[in-house]
DNA sequence: ATTTCCTAAAGTGTATACACTTTTTAAGTT
DNA sequence: AACTTAAAAAGTGTATACACTTTAGGAAAT
């Protein structure tokens, strides 16, 4: 995936505190400290808050002045408009991926898939996560768009952020199948079916959180 | 529009900038200097910075290891990709736009075209330019999704400068005229011709890029 | 005149210093 | 014991300092 580097430095940490609060090792509305991460890191302040600057145009952690930075806690609101968000973007690009499908694509994403179902039997968690996520990730990068790729990988690390959040249970399975499903109907070609499959998926994930707190 | 507000010095410096870049006031490619903006903006150049890796995020600037940091000068790939995700983005918001419409949008949406016929007229260039972009961000606010307002305009920016770049005619009249269409079939709750529309705007502003140098 | 190499200037990358704000602690008051 | 208030501690916000890299300029060599 294209990527301007920073001085990676800065790349470093960003990528390191993305994956910390993606996989909740950092609590959602937990405090980071400049100075703490900046030992832990090896660094000084500066290049923590040149990370936090960048993590917070993501809305992985929210600066508040004078206060610091709290790794975000997304709220039910914002949580519907981001679903929202990535249904309308997928379901086109779905669409799309329908129109310039190939034996090859196909076969990624069916790869992808059987990588999908080892976390998912193996019970790694934060592996699995991940992995179901970069399902749609890569569905973008096999269109070669890497403007569609960047901006839904950044919508599903705040999905990940969210569903770590809300989980009720964990329909991992359950989502593993229905990629399964999309790809069938994404290799027949089959416009509708695919798009309305993918469309049920991310409703089903959605539905899947428990907002009752 | 919901915003995180990083002290708010350097957001006054990412927005100063992204209007200079997005207003062609900086010309692509040309090289930011750090110590020359800290002088003009009355800061150091840690603010500056700060504000050149949100930028550079945005990709409205990039960074050069060691070298520093220059205006994007999009590649007619990155355009059409850009491009492709905004059309993407938009059937949907269009098609989510017709089934919540109510008078009072409209209304809004009218105003604003109104404004844009105005800036059109005077031949304020920036001010039509902005004012375009606009329209498809206001609908997205009057949506009451943040997240879709936010990541459209960041799209949108990306696309001014684009559209800056590769401009052959204005065609901003036709672009007034075609948003008023698109509201028309909104209002009429049309949706099949209100994606349409939509589509074949955007398709239009792309289309009126001149990718010959 | 062109190229190569070297040095000086300019510029970026990171750390540190210091002012100012928030938070914590603790003493004093009711 | 609960509530204020005051001072200290911790933390953030910005500027500055310094090391290192790139760029620019010019002398020497071809």
């Amino acid at each position: 995936m294209e990527t301007t580097i920073n001085s990676s430095a800065t790349h470093f940490i960003v990528h390191s505190l993305t994956k910390a609060i993606v996989e909740h090792q950092l609590e959602p509305g937990a405090k980071l400290s400049e100075q703490k991460l900046a030992d832990q890191f090896g660094v000084s302040r500066t290049l923590i808050r040149q990370a936090f600057f960048q993590l917070s145009q993501n809305r992985l952690i929210r600066m508040e002045p004078a206060r610091g930075a709290f790794v975000s806690a997304p709220s039910v609101g914002e949580a519907q408009q981001v679903f929202a968000v990535r249904r309308m973007l997928e379901a086109e690009m779905t669409r799309a991926f329908v129109k310039e499908v190939t034996p090859a694509k196909i076969k990624a994403l069916r790869r992808h898939i059987a990588t999908e179902k080892l976390a998912v039997a193996q019970d790694d968690v934060p592996g699995r996560t991940e992995l179901l996520g970069d399902f749609h990730v890569r569905m973008a990068e096999l269109m070669g768009n890497d403007v569609l790729a960047q901006m839904l990988g950044d919508l599903i690390s705040r999905c990940a952020l969210i569903t770590l959040m809300y989980q009720s249970t964990s329909a991992a399975e359950h989502s593993n199948a229905e990629h399964d499903e999309i790809v069938k109907a994404l290799a027949a070609k089959d416009e509708l079916l695919a798009v309305r499959l993918m469309d049920d998926h991310l409703q089903h994930v959605f539905a899947n959180l428990s907002f009752t707190r």
